[in-house]
RNA sequence: GGCCCUGUAGCGCAGUUGGUUAGCGCGCCGCCCUGUCACGGCGGAGGUCGCGGGUUCAAGUCCCUUCAGGGUCGCCA
């Protein structure tokens, strides 16, 4: 549709012809005057046709449509203050039908989470899931920005995988012509072989995937997840302070294109985070959460998700801060490529991060000497056998290295206080739904 | 997977100690309406009360089974 203004863009212009195109969201039919709300991707504006005294066919389609119809408008522009949609008004002159749509629509604004999702591409027409994708677009821009300007080198690795990349348990299984495959639960053998490929420091946005039959509002089956991981580090430290910077940017950048809308249409002020982050060792934070009159149940170290939105609380009364590092995890908890503290065997270098009380991140310095390795493999009851390829990556030379794990659902749920990861995403994937 | 809750019209809900023809709002359809803007007025269509079984003279209502969904916990990102 050529010349098509966007009606965002209509406010500020002067008086005169105009075209848009977009849904029929309202019909106000009456005898001497027609009025049509029409929605497009950017907002709503009424378009007005004063009914001719004869029969005319254009007041006829017009009294034809049926809302979420599609429509191409041709009319002129006015300011007018007594439109109380936005003080301007389209005067028709001319409208295509370019597709009808059915009249009684499947949900509403008010429908359950489930019947919404069952209808997304209906229920994606609403401004504020369009503004959401918008800012999860510019999240992801952002981090590519930086992660260039350093020099990371973004990879795409196998979804397919011959055998699995970490535990057996959350894994799912699939035909792969006469044997079976594993889809990809983490990029993370895949990001450490960069390393010892000399890539030196790398990223990847990816789906994963997670046979995990969780009931909650922050799993899914598939998600995507923000990884990346750089050589000659360190320490966990240095993973973190990279971190911090993407978040700080990134939501700094948001606020600073979508603030307005965003507080127009989730009423939030987006906060932008305050670099460095909290930083607090997971033993120490569960005295900070025991201070405060909870008792963790689980007795192996790590905190429950009550826990987490304890310290969480702590953290924002504190310092203000909707993020913290909980740091220095035992290793007990961890898995065999972590690397543990020169001088304490029981931790590791490692850190969870927790945004507004949810876990978003696991990132660790990674252990790259072999023979250390195929300790803390044995140390796990784990076979070196089945992990021979990834092995075989340290023993011809690799750096140190490390790097973290993200979930951008999780992310962007958290950024707009969604109620749900089933919001959060373009489409959701969870264990009792596998459409659209 | 455990526990709790919910399934009644396209959507959101009400439905009394079990008792005549199951209601309300929105939406939809028709007619009317001189600028509406949550437009308004009048009229109308639309329901195997999630499925199956049981108790009872009688079940949307009570019981059992099963299916679907929501919340939460475990676990994670």
């Amino acid at each position: 549709m050529q010349n098509r203004s966007l009606i965002s863009e209509l406010q500020t212009r002067e008086d005169g012809a105009v075209k848009i195109g977009g849904w029929v969201e309202t019909l106000r039919d009456q005898k001497r005057i027609q009025f049509i709300i029409i929605r497009d991707e950017s907002g709503s504006v009424q378009v007005t046709y004063p009914r001719p005294q004869d029969q005319d066919a254009l007041a006829d389609l017009v009294s034809s449509l049926t809302s979420g119809s599609f429509v191409e408008i041709e009319g002129n522009l006015k300011h007018d203050e007594r439109v109380k949609l936005g003080g301007i008004e389209i005067l028709l002159t001319d409208l295509t039908l370019v597709s009808q749509s059915l009249p009684d629509s499947p949900i509403a604004e008010d429908t359950s989470i489930d019947k919404r999702l069952d209808w997304r591409f209906l229920d994606m027409r609403r401004p504020e899931l369009n503004l959401m994708l918008r800012i999860q677009t510019t999240l992801e821009q952002t981090w590519r920005e930086i992660w260039l300007e350093n020099d990371f080198i973004e990879i795409h690795s196998p979804k397919l995988m011959g055998s699995p990349s970490e535990s057996h348990a959350e894994l799912f299984k699939l035909e792969y012509f006469d044997t079976h495959a594993y889809l990809a639960q983490s990029p993370q053998f895949y990001k450490q072989m960069a390393m010892s490929a000399g890539l030196g420091k790398i990223f990847e946005i990816g789906s994963v995937f997670r046979a995990d039959p969780s009931f909650t509002s922050r799993h899914a089956t598939e998600f995507v997840s923000v990884d990346m991981e750089m050589s000659w580090i360190d320490s966990h430290q240095d993973v973190m302070a990279f971190q911090e910077q993407l978040l700080a940017r990134a939501f700094a950048k948001v606020k600073e294109k979508f603030g307005v809308e965003i507080e127009k249409l989730y009423g939030i002020d987006i906060k932008v985070p305050t670099v460095p982050f909290p930083r607090i060792p997971i033993a120490e934070a569960h005295q900070i959460v025991e201070k405060r009159g909870y008792k963790v149940p689980r007795q192996d170290g790590d905190l429950d998700p009550e826990g987490e939105r304890q310290i969480a609380a702590h953290v924002s009364e504190e310092l203000g801060h909707e993020f913290v590092f909980l740091t220095d995890y035992p290793k007990n908890i961890r898995p065999f490529y972590h690397m543990r503290h020169e001088d304490n065997d029981s931790l590791t270098k490692s850190y969870d991060l927790v945004f507004k009380g949810t876990e978003i991140t696991t990132g660790a310095q990674r252990e790259h000497r072999v023979e250390v390795l195929e300790k803390q493999i044995i140390e796990k009851g784990l076979e070196l056998e089945s992990l021979g390829f990834y092995l075989d990556f340290f023993r011809y030379g690799a750096p140190a290295h490390g790097g973290f794990g993200m979930g951008l659902t999780r992310v962007v749920m958290l950024l707009l206080d969604l109620p749900n990861i089933r919001e959060a995403s373009f489409l959701f994937r969870g264990p009792n739904r596998l459409t659209p």
